[in-house]
DNA sequence: TCAATGTCGATTGTCGACAATTGGAATGCT
DNA sequence: AGCATTCCAATTGTCGACAATCGACATTGA
């Protein structure tokens, strides 16, 4: 690495400024196929060839193949080096696994941010708003059940966001959304169709936003964690 | 997608045989570049160039950009689609959290294989090898803090293989173990090579495998999650 | 002097072709 | 017949080149 260029690139990352509609192609063709699989379009264990799939949607194998990365990040693929990429047809069981893993997940980021006072403040505020949000949809008929799915995901993300500070913990959040939230994405609003399950959701959002104002760090581990929240 | 092949590709995907020794190319410039980025070659923010890491580890960009998206799960390095990739420096808190998410992982799979019966009887036989190697280890010099390592990722494993049935499942827990275990290879040894925390380890492990026979499903929750366990 | 805009270089995204490896089938041996 | 070996087709891995896009600089106008 010879030091030519004058100013040496230390500087700090460009912020990840959310694209609006523009998705790039693999992110289009991982959409398209996490979609076919859920929908059983391919079978549980079914081989998904480059080549096909590359002359399917119209763009050479390279998109095909990041999308491929993605379809694993999510759990919708398996990939084994020079064997091939696998469908892998979710069950129920395992939609659920990742849904407490995910409770989980937000419960540590919510014990690590109840030790900042000023980080607590914010993210209690920035809940509320979203929590309002989310409990004017719950009595909405089914149509609402994507717009209720953004609204909690904004909640959670209120916990990601503040639980420590700069873009390097944010860095480990992004990770978390894009690998957990991917197969949620795609999953909850099959469920929150119905306002019961819309009110178990804030129900458990809105026990998890009191023990942080109480600063009780410890108040959502006696809080069971339901399926799809 | 025409059905003119008479077997329609629809068994079950060949199992993930662990590779020995023959890591992917990929895989290898993904280890240099995480271990440049652990120790500081690459500053915090600093942009990496495919074409500059394709000349340094002298193969085509191709690779390169496979070995990016690697590290971004890792949370190594985060990508800006068409900006470019940039080295995350990762700080001690950063690096604590991704443990005490595993540990809650692992608590979860725990929980969920506590209601198997014939699957926890198998757990515990494989922990209580896995934990003896460890414990076999833990007076050793500060050489022995890679072993050791491996030995407590056996025992994790065990709870991950075990949890459900099926290569669903296991799929699940193949990428939990390439998303967040990808980080804790790198640092975890720096941090076992005193017997102190080896004994720390092995405490916590020793603990869950306790719940686990007494089909407590709950003892983990009380039990701390220490950092780097 | 400052702001808006056009242009340019640098870098990433995509493509088609070639090389390497795998899994299976056919073949020969015990 | 059963087993090991050899060969081959199919598929993935890698490469170099071209196209598209972004950020920065220079230019022009008010």
């Amino acid at each position: 690495m010879d030091a030519t260029q004058p100013t040496p690139q230390t500087g700090e990352a460009p912020r990840a400024r959310r694209r609006t509609s523009a998705l790039t192609i693999p992110e289009q063709i991982a959409n398209r196929l996490a979609a076919a699989i859920l929908n059983g379009e391919f079978r549980d264990g079914e081989r998904l060839r480059e080549q096909d799939l590359a002359e399917t949607h119209g763009v050479s194998r390279g998109p095909v193949r990041e999308a491929l990365r993605a379809l694993e990040r999510y759990g919708l693929a398996i990939l084994l080096p020079r064997r091939g990429a696998y469908a892998v047809g979710l069950s129920l069981d395992v939609i659920a696994e990742a849904f407490n893993a995910r409770a989980a997940l937000a419960g540590i980021a919510a014990r690590q941010l109840a030790r900042r006072e000023a980080a607590v403040a914010r993210a209690v505020v920035e809940m509320e708003a979203a929590l309002a949000s989310a409990a004017e949809l719950v009595e909405e008929p089914a149509g609402a059940a994507h717009a209720f799915q953004l609204a909690i995901r904004d909640t959670a993300l209120c916990i990601y966001r503040n639980c420590g500070a700069g873009h390097i913990e944010r860095a480990l959040t992004d990770q978390v959304d894009r690998s957990i939230w991917g197969l949620m994405w795609r999953a909850q609003p099959l469920d929150f169709q119905t306002p019961e399950r819309r009110r178990e959701s804030l129900a458990f959002w809105t026990g998890i936003l009191g023990a942080l104002r109480a600063r009780d760090e410890h108040a959502h581990r006696a809080r069971p964690c339901g399926i799809f929240v």
